[in-house]
DNA sequence: ATTGATAGATGCAGGATGTATGAAAGATGG
DNA sequence: CCATCTTTCATACATCCTGCATCTATCAAT
């Protein structure tokens, strides 16, 4: 074990619990209604602690979110493990969407990733947040499908952003209509095929 | 003339101030950076009077909103009037799209009906506006163009709200991309043709 | 053990929001 | 035309929040 493992350990403790705490309020009554107070009271610190750890409020924020979007990733990869016999790439397009749409069941989550990220963050950042996790897969699927033929020639990216876009409004759809969204979701991605 | 006019003059005149004020404040910087004293100084009022008009920043706010998806509205509809000659459903839904994307070039109004209106607004709210707005001549646009059998028979406004959500994606892209971006939407409309 | 660095706590200054109170202009009724 | 009432707006105040600066304690290294 290295030496400094002590400190190593405090640091990051006090780090969790922050984060911690913030997802937790951030996720219930939004960023800006959420005050540092609140936080470190519920992290169990002080506010001098917050502020040693990051450098204002939005850069809290910003590990939260960049935090939630790595667990969102990982637990649609695992939702994604399950039962992919042969699939076929428009297929797999498709069930990346129900599995999107199954993991951002949590008013939270939509409220955090969707709702006040951009307005906080800035679009472009949280573009770039996102490049790094869900759309960075979604843009290989299409990329695959394209070059397998399954669907038509277009720009990836571009399509990836559009169909993220398709996939978070849907995930803020009222619940009782939410299966008439994911049919025009299956049907434009459908669509695609040549 | 009513007698009371000049009393009515006067309220609807700061009012007007101040939603212009706003307005402009709102897009520079956006909602949160935007201080209620800088507002009424740019619109040569008082604190007293914003909040007397408005029950707070937040309403302020969401009559700014208001009034700029009214506009839009016009403009998108004012631009639809030239040359409609026989333009099919399929078109003139692929037409409104590049109409909504000329108008939505300017910053400002993208950080204001896009970015900041959800988080400030509540995503609810946001669509109540846009619903009496953008969303209800979408929606009869989808309409019409299923009833005539142009497209797949799908739920018009679970398709009007993903379309609109990848309009509203699109003009935020990157300038130089955004030809790649109306591409993609219009493979993605054809793609629901029957 | 001493010295230096890092984590964390306390206190302070500036500013913002929303409200309560007060004044001025306009409407109303005799 | 005057008195009164209502509406519009201005000023002052209480409360809260953010970010920083300062101070203390804990830990690592020699």
């Amino acid at each position: 074990m290295d030496v400094r493992r002590r400190q190593e350990d405090r640091r990051t403790a006090t780090r969790r619990a922050l984060v911690a705490a913030a997802r937790t309020l951030f996720a219930q009554k939004g960023y800006a209604a959420t005050s540092t107070p609140e936080i470190v009271k519920a992290a169990g610190v002080t506010r001098g602690a917050l502020y040693h750890h990051f450098a204002d409020k939005q850069a809290l924020f910003a590990a939260v979110v960049e935090e939630e979007h790595a667990v969102l990733a990982l637990t649609i990869h695992q939702a994604a493990e399950g039962g992919e016999d042969e699939p076929g790439p428009v297929k797999a397009l498709i069930r990346g969407g129900e599995g999107f749409l199954a993991a951002m069941q949590d008013e939270g989550r939509r409220r955090l990733l969707i709702v006040d990220a951009p307005a906080v963050l800035g679009r472009a950042a949280v573009d770039e947040i996102d490049a790094r996790h869900g759309l960075r897969t979604l843009v290989e699927g299409v990329g695959t499908a394209i070059e397998a033929g399954a669907i038509k020639d277009l720009p990836p990216l571009p399509l990836a952003h559009l169909l993220s876009a398709m996939f978070d409004r849907a995930s803020l759809a009222p619940a009782d209509e939410i299966n008439d969204y994911r049919k025009v979701m299956k049907a434009l991605i459908r669509g695609l095929k040549k």
